[in-house]
DNA sequence: TTTGATTTGTTATAATATAACATAAAAAAG
DNA sequence: CTTTTTTATGTTATATTATAACAAATCAAA
């Protein structure tokens, strides 16, 4: 999927980062690149999020570059975060995402987007050392 | 569990309300009670959240009274949030609540708090009429 | 009945996100 | 080609969501 001088800054900025970021976040960091206003950056996203490249994460108000390969064909992407470290791991899981489609089909439901964020501690910053 | 007063108006508000509200629509509904700040509004849902008795829909800013009796007492709440009327439904599924939990078990996650949201169309305006 | 904690009110400001409009660049049609 | 249309960009202004900081009042309990 091409991607325009904007996208290409603000995706391989968040695939750069270790931790969600804010928009205003990746404003501030490619300044130096050139972009000067916000609407800079939620128009980058907004693509990337929609060509599927990027997500946010809704309980953060916050970004990641999606690192599930083929992420636009699954359905339901989960995010566990961590509340000590900051770090967002993403899994795409089959058996879950059926549990949530028959969810909805018992109760005539038809989803077009579902979010999965579970908030806690990852397994490194359950151990008290480092 | 006893409420203040700001806590009470908020609530009974938001109990009035068919659909999710952001701060500022309970802060204008408010007014007329003599709610005069986002901060009176934003303490109060804070500790309503707290109590379990309202949620906040992180995918709209926005915030409900909880619907499902005994809530606090499940760990994990489903919305379903339909972008036709704006209804919010509140689910509360032990079988999920148990999957997510293995999904975390299996990786060793330690989960604290978990948000599920399904946005799509409800029953009723899946129907073309009305 | 005063100490300490919680709640409240208020002003100001921070953080997140979009509207509206002008311009430019790219792609498609003729 | 070159005109037309679409898509992308830049810019200013503003809307929306949320919290900081401090003063005053109320409530609980010691």
């Amino acid at each position: 999927m091409t991607m325009t001088r904007n996208e290409e800054l603000v995706h391989a900025f968040l695939t750069r980062s270790e931790t969600p970021l804010s928009a205003y976040d990746i404003l501030d960091g490619l300044r130096v690149d050139g972009i000067r206003a916000p609407l800079q950056v939620y128009r980058a996203l907004n693509k990337l999020i929609d060509k599927g490249t990027v997500h946010r994460i809704e309980s953060k108000n916050a970004f990641v570059a999606c690192s599930v390969h083929d992420c636009a064909g699954h359905a339901t992407t989960i995010f566990m975060l961590c509340t000590a470290c900051d770090a967002a791991e993403e899994f795409s899981d089959t058996k879950l995402a059926t549990a949530l489609l028959g969810f909805c089909d018992g109760r005539n439901f038809d989803p077009a987007r579902t979010v999965v964020e579970i908030t806690g501690l990852c397994e490194k910053c359950q151990s008290p050392n480092h």
